[in-house]
DNA sequence: CGCATTGTTGAGAGCTGTCAAACAGCGTGG
DNA sequence: CCACGCTGTTTGACAGCTCTCAACAATGCG
């Protein structure tokens, strides 16, 4: 195969922070695994209102099989790595080899979880629950050691993917608000920051509590 | 095959209203098709807050393939009517049959589309928006004759599956909250309601036009 | 017909949104 | 090196929407 057509099946894509992915309307003729960063997926109205469905880490797909995309756009929340490969070859894979398709199955599924989640915290939590719980969630994705379970006493430090904005669209508020809720938890010693992005949280447990009620 | 053994492997099963179809815990053994009725997916906190993930009608499963369950419960809304075939056929089935495979695969994904497109109505939307936002899908999926497209002048009429709470629940509102949106709308001509759960629309256009700003 | 359940309506409080201004970080250019 | 302006964040004051609490009406059932 010659390298011209091993770059049509599978090329590298690199989108700086901002970069629109995929626009939610017409198929790329690619699907992408991302090698690192952050893709943000969102649906923005008529009106300008805009939410953010659903954010996408390393080792999760960007991109939909079948031809048929999905109607919310993809854009680049930090620096991003893609890994795309040709919408053809990749189905030709996908119908070879089961594995494939089962990996492709078991992440879709996982979204649907996550999206639905999601939902409870859109439609049921306050503002101040709704930050704790969206860094709960970065400090999952993101903490150097991968601690899931968010145990007592663990302190863990991460950089934020999100800007004030970005995280006000992924939980149904506005910026002014999810700064406030911010402030108070850095009130609390819940959090501490460092120039807007970076969090560092001495206790897992204690942000944990605060994403449920308003206990500590 | 004996008929022991047949209704091992499929079986119908009817749901009253309320029943509880899953608990969201362990694997009921088997995955359905819902023939007649609404089944909600919803998830509960443990302080009691409650939000509907999803609304499931007739011709979508119920259930999940792959032995672990999803993390949230399944009711009936209204009374339900569900074909069940064993969790193990159905697996086996999947894997001979690639066409079986792929409906499952169309079905999460559009799944996922609709929850998706529900955190937009979660996050972004007044109330008034919300509850227009409700009375419209149930008119694109109840409607006697399915009008896809919401023509204008085209007049329908249905019977609401859920109750006040249970459409507070799948808005992230509250039942007062709610009944005072339904109330407004039908001052503004926009519905009519006979006994609470039949509703009919004189104009579809109008309602979408409620569910997106104030218009009208 | 009486009762329980469900839905409606009202009054007031609280949370979040809106509007506005101050502040911080950062690259540019003097 | 510092002044400047741009962008993003924080903070404040206030309004408005939705929630809470309460009473009442309607519906359904024994």
């Amino acid at each position: 195969m010659s390298d011209a057509a091993l770059t049509r099946l599978v090329h590298r894509r690199r989108a700086p922070a901002g970069n629109l992915i995929l626009d939610g309307e017409q198929d790329p003729g690619w699907i992408a695994v991302i090698l690192s960063g952050v893709v943000k997926l969102l649906k923005t109205a008529a009106d300008g209102r805009r939410q953010i469905v659903g954010l996408q880490f390393p080792g999760q797909f960007v991109g939909r099989p079948g031809g048929k995309p999905s109607p919310f756009l993809a854009e680049a929340a930090s620096d991003v790595d893609l890994c795309c490969f040709a919408g053809s070859s990749f189905e030709t894979a996908m119908r070879e080899n089961r594995d494939l398709e089962h990996v492709v199955m078991h992440q879709t599924l996982e979204e649907l979880d996550v999206a639905r989640e999601w939902m409870f915290v859109l439609g049921r939590k306050t503002a101040q629950e709704k930050v704790a719980s969206l860094l709960l969630l970065m400090a999952h994705h993101l903490a150097p050691e991968p601690a899931d379970v968010p145990s007592a006493g663990k302190a863990i430090e991460f950089e934020l993917p999100l800007s004030r904005t970005e995280m006000a669209e992924y939980l149904g508020l506005t910026i002014e608000t999810v700064s406030r809720q911010i402030s108070n938890l850095k009130a609390h010693g819940v959090i501490s920051i460092r120039g807007a992005r970076v969090v560092s949280v001495p206790d897992l447990a204690a942000l944990a509590d605060w994403s449920e009620n308003n206990k500590s």
